[in-house]
DNA sequence: TGATTTTTATACTGTTCCGCATAATATAAC
DNA sequence: GTTATATTATGCGGAACAGTATAAAAATCA
C-alpha cells in the first residue's frame, strides 16, 4: 500500500483537556483514544487469536511500530481494549443508577443499553466482550481471567443493588433474595449476549428479557 | 521426534459393530472415534484459531496428512468435533428424559450432567462448546452459526419440555409460562458455562443453579 | 540555520502455520 | 512371490504472523 505522508491532526481543542504544552518531536498521526476504540472493535468481532497485527494496523491507521510503541504488544493491546470496554460499560451502568427509577424500569434500561452494545457494528452483532474473553483467553491467561472474574462479579453486584433498592421500596416480596435474583439477571444478560453473536434478531432477545424480568419481579408491585 | 512404526490395532471387537470385512490396504494406526474426541478436547480448550494442526496432530497421534484424509481440513474437523459434542450432549439429555422424575429433580440432573461436562479436563474447566463457538466462529461462518442457533433452540426446547411435563403434573402454577422458564433455564446454563471458563469453583456454580431452580419453580409443589 | 527529539515508514527476521506432494510401509487379493 | 490398495512418515512451499531494526520525516529548541 502506497501511504501518503499524513498531516498532523489539529490540536483537538477538547473541552476539558489540559491544553497540552507543545510536544517536542514529530506530532502523532493518530489519536490514541480513537485508535484504541478501533482495536476494541476488531477484537470484539473476531477475538484475540484471529485478529492479526496487520488487521489492527489497518483499522487504526497506525503502522505496527507505532502500535507497539503506543500500546505494547498484542496481548497488552487486548488488555487495554478490554479495560476500555469495561470502563464504557461501567459508565453506562452508573448513569442508570444516577436517577431514581422503579425496579422494572431500571432493569429495562440496563438491558436496553446492553443490547445496544451487543448489537452494535455494521458487520453483524458483536456480543459481550466479557463473555467472548471468558470463552477464549480466560482459560490460558491468569491476568485476563482475573479481569473477567472481576467483570462478572461487578455485574452481579450492580444487579443486586437494583433488587435491594427495589426491595426496600417494597417493589419485591420480602422473602425475595437479591443475590439470587442478581445472578439470574446476569444470566439473562449472558444468554442474550450469546444469542446476539448467533444473530438472533433483536425482537427475540427483547422477548427473552421481558419474560425474565417478569419472572424475577414476580410477586412485586 | 523419532516415531516408531506402529502396530495395527486389534480388530476392536465392539459389541454391535458390523464385524468389518477385512480392509484392503495398510491398517489404520488410529481409531477415528477416539481421535475425534481428542480433537474436540483441544478445540474446547483453546478454540479454533488458537489450535494448530500440529497441536491436533500431537494430541490425536495422527500426522497431518492422516488428519486431513480422515476429517478434511481444519474447519471440517472443527465442525465434526462440534457435531460429536452435540451428539454427546443430546444423548445425555435424552437419558434424563427416559425416566420419570419430579420437575426439580430432573432440572437438578440436567445441571449436574452439564457441570460435569463443563468442568471436565485436567488442565482446567472447558465450559460449553456451544457458548465458546458462539463467541468465536459463529460471527464469521454461516454454517457454524446455523449449528449454534440449532443447539441453542434445542436446549430451550428440552427445558420447555421439562416445564411442560411438570406443569401437567401440577408441579407448576397454571399461569407459569414454560417457554419463558425454559429461556431462563438456558440462561442459567449459559452463565454457569461462562463462569466455569473463568474458573469459578463448582460450589459457587451449584449455588447459582440452586437459586435459579428455586425461582423458576416458585409457587409449585 | 542547525541540532535535538519524537513519530512515522519501510523492510527485515525468524517463526509458525496450513495444506499437500512424495515416498515408504503394511496389508489383502491374485 | 507379485500386484493392488490403503495408510503412514517425511518434508516441502508459500503464506501469514509477531516483533523489531533502521532510516526518513516533522516538529521544537537554540
Amino acid at each position: 500500500m502506497v501511504q501518503k505522508t499524513r498531516r498532523p491532526l489539529p490540536p483537538a481543542a477538547k473541552a476539558d483537556a489540559p491544553a497540552e504544552p507543545k510536544r517536542r518531536g514529530r506530532p502523532r498521526g493518530y489519536e490514541p483514544d480513537v485508535a484504541l476504540g478501533r482495536a476494541l472493535d476488531l477484537f470484539r468481532k473476531s477475538g484475540f487469536a484471529a485478529t492479526s497485527l496487520d488487521d489492527l494496523s489497518a483499522a487504526t491507521g497506525m503502522n505496527r511500530p507505532s502500535l507497539y510503541g503506543a500500546f505494547g504488544d498484542k496481548r497488552e493491546l487486548y488488555i487495554k481494549s478490554y479495560q476500555r470496554y469495561r470502563d464504557n460499560a461501567r459508565a453506562a451502568v452508573e448513569d442508570i443508577f444516577r436517577v431514581q427509577l422503579p425496579l422494572r424500569k431500571r432493569l429495562e434500561r440496563i438491558y436496553q443499553v446492553a443490547l445496544d452494545i451487543y448489537l452494535s457494528g455494521e458487520e453483524g452483532p458483536k456480543g459481550c466482550f466479557t463473555v467472548l474473553t471468558a470463552a477464549s483467553e480466560a482459560v490460558n491467561d491468569p491476568v485476563i481471567r482475573a479481569m473477567v472474574v472481576d467483570a462478572l462479579s461487578e455485574l452481579d453486584k450492580a444487579f443486586a443493588r437494583c433488587f435491594r433498592i427495589g426491595q426496600e421500596k417494597g417493589e419485591l416480596p420480602e422473602d425475595a433474595d437479591p443475590v439470587v435474583l442478581s445472578q439470574l439477571a446476569s444470566a439473562t444478560l449472558h444468554t442474550v449476549a450469546i444469542r446476539a453473536r448467533a444473530q438472533v434478531p433483536r425482537k427475540e432477545l427483547e422477548a427473552i428479557i421481558k419474560g425474565a424480568i417478569g419472572v424475577m419481579c414476580r410477586g412485586g408491585t
